[in-house]
DNA sequence: GCCGTTTTCGGCCCGACTGTTTTCAGTCG
């Protein structure tokens, strides 16, 4: 069981009960679906939570009482929740699949179901091609072809856009929108903004006195596949990419307003709404406006959260995890920011599986403003990427001592691997050849199934060998396809910080391990963590951003970072942990 | 079903767009 299971299921509580036509069930719905994003947020299994603290602890989060609590104590003892299965009875229907349709709510479903009997996205499929559903009172042609198309698009996609795909095609909208000179300004919004390691569409806000031009611009552009609503001031369209795009326009004095209400997170922005209503306010896009109607704020981000007694909350964090109180109190954490990164601490050449020389490596961390960059290639027992034995090390660094010399105070290379930790928990070069490497990363490549204990014992030996700085991507995980292995990552950190080893903050866009749940999970232990991009080839340094996102995601500041020490504190710090 | 610098009862975020309909419910974010 994960939480991602008991969040579905809490889901289609919430979307039967919206069926139903109680006088307190919109609100039951509402308790339902916030009990369910704050388990999905949820950084530790609520099983551990239950396990640990029982009905009181599941109470102590946020949206759950003692209701909800004991449903969830009920689904970890039973497998089940009654109250699901009794709403499952009434309507036998696959929920949550067919809601998965864009455009078909839980009321449509349940109306398929009464007048066609559809149950699941098959019986859909056949009834919309026989046409039977544009026969229904209240539907018609464009409500089936409307359904039809949400089937394609769930059948062609599924997954959702990585990070690292969605925003660049955000920003290269912008750009184009900036461009046409029909915008004031254009940004990025959305969980894009937010930095979530996917995203389920792209946000786009623009401020234009000519809104409807920019609207006609917008559906005609390159990237576009087809339109799919077009207002005044909203337009949606498909994008080839596989992903949909919205893009809002509203007057130049909502922007502050606007971007607010359209990074989200919902969840977020329901709580600082009902923090606007308190002190009788009304919040929306358009602005905060008090009492009598009138506008309060509404030109910046910052002024409006301030109007609501709050401080500022960056937009990484604005996920419904505690930041709003933390904003009301003045507690907000200085985040790293991209720009506090001095050096890469994980990159490759040519030599294993990477694609560019060292020379070409050195350069790119150069033109990127490192003061210094880690060479760590990978070892021999991983044969698919040429890893590399000792003898081949001690030759590359006699190369790097090379490269050094030439290249002077431009930039400090450091003697690295990622060293791969073999089944047994063994580093896979001698003792000798690893101290005398300046940073040491060590990664699982192998043997990826093995039990959680098995893999755990395996990797807190690896740490505990005082070999390593670094633990290359924690839990091994591959965004919309490999699961992360079974691990249990409290004892990995206690290993971390009995040893001095940092946690790697892997920023390949397909990797982001670990993630804003891992590091909040985590980040209690008194360990560092190392900012890293895995690089391949030199393009992917600029991959750092998506990790200094996660980071931020995470709640981390620059003091926990190993990456934002100059050279010679780093060093110091590398040093310290093998003495 | 949750929750409390209005409250242990009576509230609970807000607006755009669509389709099918003559005034709005459903869906979405």
């Amino acid at each position: 069981m994960s939480n991602k299971e008991l969040a579905e299921l809490l889901e289609e509580i919430a979307k039967r009960l919206s069926v139903e036509d109680t006088p307190n069930s919109r609100f039951e719905v509402r308790a339902y679906e916030k009990a369910a994003a704050t388990i999905g947020a949820l950084a530790e299994p609520v099983e551990d939570v239950y396990a640990k603290g029982g009905k009181e602890a599941l109470m102590k989060l946020p949206g759950i009482g003692k209701g909800l609590a004991e449903k969830i104590g009920e689904y970890i003892n039973e497998g089940s929740i009654a109250k699901l299965e009794e709403l499952r009875k009434r309507y036998p229907i696959d929920m949550n699949a067919l809601t998965r349709i864009e455009g078909l709510g839980p009321k449509t479903a349940v109306e398929l179901y009464k007048k066609l009997g559809v149950k699941n996205v098959d019986d859909l499929k056949r009834a919309l091609e026989q046409h039977s559903v544009r026969e229904l009172p209240g539907f018609g042609e464009r409500s089936e072809e409307s359904m039809l198309k949400g089937l394609q698009v769930i059948e062609s996609s599924g997954g959702r856009l990585l990070l690292g795909d969605a925003l660049p095609e955000a920003e290269r909208i912008v750009a184009l929108l900036i461009k046409s000179g029909l915008v004031e300004r254009a940004v990025v919004a959305g969980s894009t903004r937010r930095m979530r390691e996917t995203v389920g569409d792209l946000d786009v806000l623009a401020t234009s006195k000519q809104a409807e031009k920019v609207m006609d611009l917008f559906a005609s552009i390159d990237q576009v596949d087809r339109v799919i609503v077009k207002g005044p001031t909203k337009t949606t369209v498909w994008l080839k990419l596989g992903v949909s795009c919205d893009l809002r326009v509203i007057e130049p004095d909502s922007f502050g307003a606007a971007l607010q209400y359209f990074t989200g997170s919902k969840a977020h922005n329901i709580q600082v709404r009902t923090i606007a209503v308190k002190k009788g306010y009304r919040l929306n896009e358009y602005g905060l406006f008090d009492r009598s109607g009138k506008l309060m704020s509404s030109k910046t981000e910052e002024d409006v959260y301030a109007k609501l007694g709050m401080q500022y909350v960056p937009p990484e964090m604005r996920e419904a995890r505690g930041e709003v109180e933390l904003a009301q109190k003045g507690m907000i954490p200085e985040l790293v920011e991209l720009s506090d990164i001095k050096g890469d601490l994980h990159t490759h050449t040519k030599e294993t599986d990477g694609v560019n020389t060292l020379e070409e490596m050195a350069q790119a961390a150069i033109d990127t403003g490192y003061s210094y960059m880690a060479v760590t290639n990978h070892t021999k027992s991983l044969k698919v990427a040429r890893g590399m034995n000792e003898k081949q090390f001690r030759e590359f660094f006699a190369r790097m001592d090379d490269l050094s010399k030439k290249l002077g105070d431009r930039i400090e290379l450091l003697k690295g691997a990622e060293v791969d930790i073999l089944r047994d928990g063994t580093l896979d070069l001698d003792e000798k050849t690893l101290r005398g490497m300046d940073c040491v990363v060590a990664s699982v490549h192998s043997a990826l199934k093995i039990n959680g204990k098995e893999m755990t014992e395996r990797i807190v030996k690896a740490l505990d060998s005082g070999l390593v700085h670094i633990l290359g991507h924690p839990t091994g995980r591959v965004v919309n396809g490999r699961e992360a292995y079974s691990v249990d990552l409290d004892k990995v950190a206690e290993a971390a910080e009995r040893d001095g080893v940092a946690l790697e903050i892997n920023a390949f866009p397909s990797r982001l391990d670990l993630n804003d749940q891992n590091i909040m999970r985590v980040s209690s232990y008194k360990i560092n963590f190392a900012i890293d991009t895995d690089s391949h080839n030199t393009s992917h340094m600029a991959f750092m951003r998506y990790g200094v996102g996660m980071a931020r995601r995470g709640w981390l500041t620059n003091g926990r970072i190993l990456n934002t020490r100059g050279a010679k504190e780093l060093r110091k710090a590398l040093e310290r942990n093998r003495a």
